[in-house]
DNA sequence: GTGCAAAATTGCAGAGAATGCAAGAATATC
DNA sequence: GATATTCTTGCATTCTCTGCAATTTTGCAC
């Protein structure tokens, strides 16, 4: 799926072209008539597949529609985020979540329907951030990491440890959630991994206000 | 839903009666047979109703699982967060939460079995998160109220206001999230609205390290 | 308590979602 | 080209969810 398609078999192109198909299908119909007002007859349909071959690729009528998860982030990026010398938690995980999001296909044309979609129904929005439970486990393991980096001591208190990554991954998904939003707003504008560098800055105003003199 | 039922009427009361037999069915026979092994026939025919009448109470089987949305705090409340002179935003709105999360009803056995409920199946409680929305959208109204309490100026960039309340309301609802799955993993402890407390001054610490001296 | 209005329950019919299975078509491998 | 693997498809089936109309239950006035 994150191959470049040009090296791969005829089956894996395939399998590529009608995967795109489908969802391209479902993301029109959906902006046309609405989510409710579209079943998976219709969509197969268009896609020219059958419904029986809708579900061999997507379990439901929303998961073609909220697109992939994000993929893990590289050992090296892990690495440099954890061993990083200077600055807070926070830094340097926005730029860690902007490679993992933005990673996968660059398919515009996908990605601004989406967009769109998940702008005017909340309730996909939420599902995608709901699909990213593995991938945001992955990043709080990844905290944990830096944390005992930063302050050996804490590997000895493994709740302390876990409550501690648990809260500031919370933080940095919410943030994340937050650079969406806004990226989503402003329709043209940045892109979305600027938009996640902004908000990381705006957290760390938020959490760090200046102090009155 | 939210007054003492004795001195409701008895159409009430049964109403009430109803959807806590429901309730009932639905989480003692997930826990004991699995989410997907369950069917809402079975469950009505647990709760003594017809597969119809489970539909005139809950939209999908879910939602007979993950319990109400908190009610929205009270105009007290509000006012003694928003006009709070000393502390920062983040002080103040835990306990603003913590009311709204424990006012509903005081079912203690629903909450325990709904608790393990959400804690095996992380899906569930992705779903009760989502259905918060208008609750989360809300408290960012209140937020937003206080930022411009703390600082007139902000009245006049609305974009900043709006995207400085959405971010701080993430990050509420992300410690809120937190202090959810504390709660639920220490079978026994304290009380939600304890564990809340204890998620937001968590929270204090890593947003204000203690400064090298 | 009798009668009437409002509300709740129920059955039924029907559309849509989703899965298992087995047959057939396309692709890969040699 | 022969064979094995994988994909597609149709069919049957179960389950979810909704609208509608008939029936029953409750609230209220007298």
């Amino acid at each position: 799926m994150t191959l470049d398609h040009a090296r791969a078999g005829l089956r894996e192109r395939k399998r590529f072209a009608t995967a795109r198909a489908i969802e391209m299908a479902a993301l029109n119909l959906v902006a046309a008539k609405g989510l409710d007002k579209v079943t998976v007859d219709e969509i197969s349909h268009t896609a020219d597949v059958s419904p029986r071959t809708f579900f061999n690729y997507f379990a439901s009528k929303e998961s073609a529609l909220v697109g992939e998860t994000p993929e893990p982030p590289t050992a090296d990026a892990v690495a440099a985020y954890v061993n990083a010398s200077s600055g807070s938690v926070f830094d340097g995980l926005g730029a860690l979540l902007a490679a993992a999001v933005e990673g996968r296909s660059n398919d515009t044309e996908l990605m601004l329907k989406r967009r769109s979609l998940l702008k005017d129904y909340p309730q996909l929005f939420a599902m995608r951030m709901a699909a990213m439970r593995e991938f945001e486990d992955r990043v709080r393991e990844i905290v944990a990491l830096r944390l005992v980096a930063d302050d050996p001591a804490l590997a000895a208190d493994s709740g302390l440890l876990l409550s501690r990554s648990r809260l500031i991954t919370n933080v940095a998904f919410a943030t994340m959630k937050h650079a969406w939003v806004c990226w989503a707003d402003n329709e043209g504008g940045t892109s979305l991994g600027d938009r996640l560098k902004d908000s990381f800055d705006e957290l760390g105003h938020i959490l760090r206000p200046v102090p009155a003199v």
